[in-house]
DNA sequence: ATAATTAACGACATTCTTATCCTTAATTAT
DNA sequence: ATAATTAAGGATAAGAATGTCGTTAATTAT
């Protein structure tokens, strides 16, 4: 469904809302490994969140590293979405037609719409902060590991 | 979604199922005009369609062309998606988990599980021919011209 | 001040997707 | 038979996505 990107960014983002406060920051090599991703490609992804989109936040030097406010967890996984420019995924014509509409629809456009419609208020709904919850309770996992 | 090169697969074959019988076959040139896509690119997809999948026919030669047969217009959406290797997409965690599952969900699962299954499923019922009809009916359009 | 730590940045490498072009093979029409 | 037509196939190219590495800048601890 998402560019790999985006998943390392999602997975990355939930770990660091699950396991960082402004006083407790993670150093990259910590986040790529617990998520499994790679740490120069996930750090680039962070600092393109940190830099141009202030969903995470980051310090250098001893002790830095990345981590969530408070404010930013109650951000929605939309938000993040949005950020990686997946937002098009969501809302294009499954057949590519530029024209598709609810005036011009292609043959899939009907049944389709109803399902893109689910996926887009998921995502808008849920928020970084009530996926970590449920990582922290222990019911759900991001651990990718292959072995 | 889907790759450009799976949109383009099926836009041709709804193009063709909607156009050709066994006797009537279509040229390269008139579909790739009437979906709006790169000739030689539509070419190969439609060729390893042909080759390997056996959803579409050809012939070579003058009055040759694509067709598909009546019982390939039978086929599910489905089964063009799992030619052109599309499974994948439909099935895989939304995380990019490899080990995301009901024993192990990720934090996305349980919510997202609900939407993946009615994406298939609609592609699982939706056959070629009857997205084809539609289109015939002028109830919908498979036109992609930006102009 | 100096050294150590850690993210930021830039350049480059690799792989996959998308796309083009040219030649070959099959079929048909004359 | 020959020429015309049309898909098949191979080689290559352009671009985007993914990934690596080395250097720089900021911050902290000593």
């Amino acid at each position: 469904m998402f560019s790999k990107t985006t998943e390392y960014a999602l997975r990355a983002i939930l770990y660091i809302a699950q396991k960082s406060t402004e006083e407790k920051k993670l150093g990259i090599e910590e986040i790529s490994r617990a998520i499994d991703s790679p740490q120069s490609f996930t750090a680039k992804i962070l600092q393109s969140l940190t830099r141009d989109n202030k969903i995470v936040f980051s310090v250098r030097g001893p002790n830095g590293g990345f981590y969530l406010t408070e404010k930013a967890k109650k951000l929605p996984v939309w938000s993040v979405l949005r950020a990686m420019g997946e937002e098009e995924v969501l809302k294009k014509c499954v057949l590519g037609l530029h024209k598709c509409s609810e005036l011009n629809p292609c043959p899939m456009h009907s049944q389709y719409k109803s399902i893109k419609q689910q996926l887009i208020k998921l995502f808008e709904t849920k928020t970084i902060q009530q996926l970590a919850a449920d990582i922290k309770d222990g019911e759900v996992y991001i651990n990718n590991k292959k072995s």
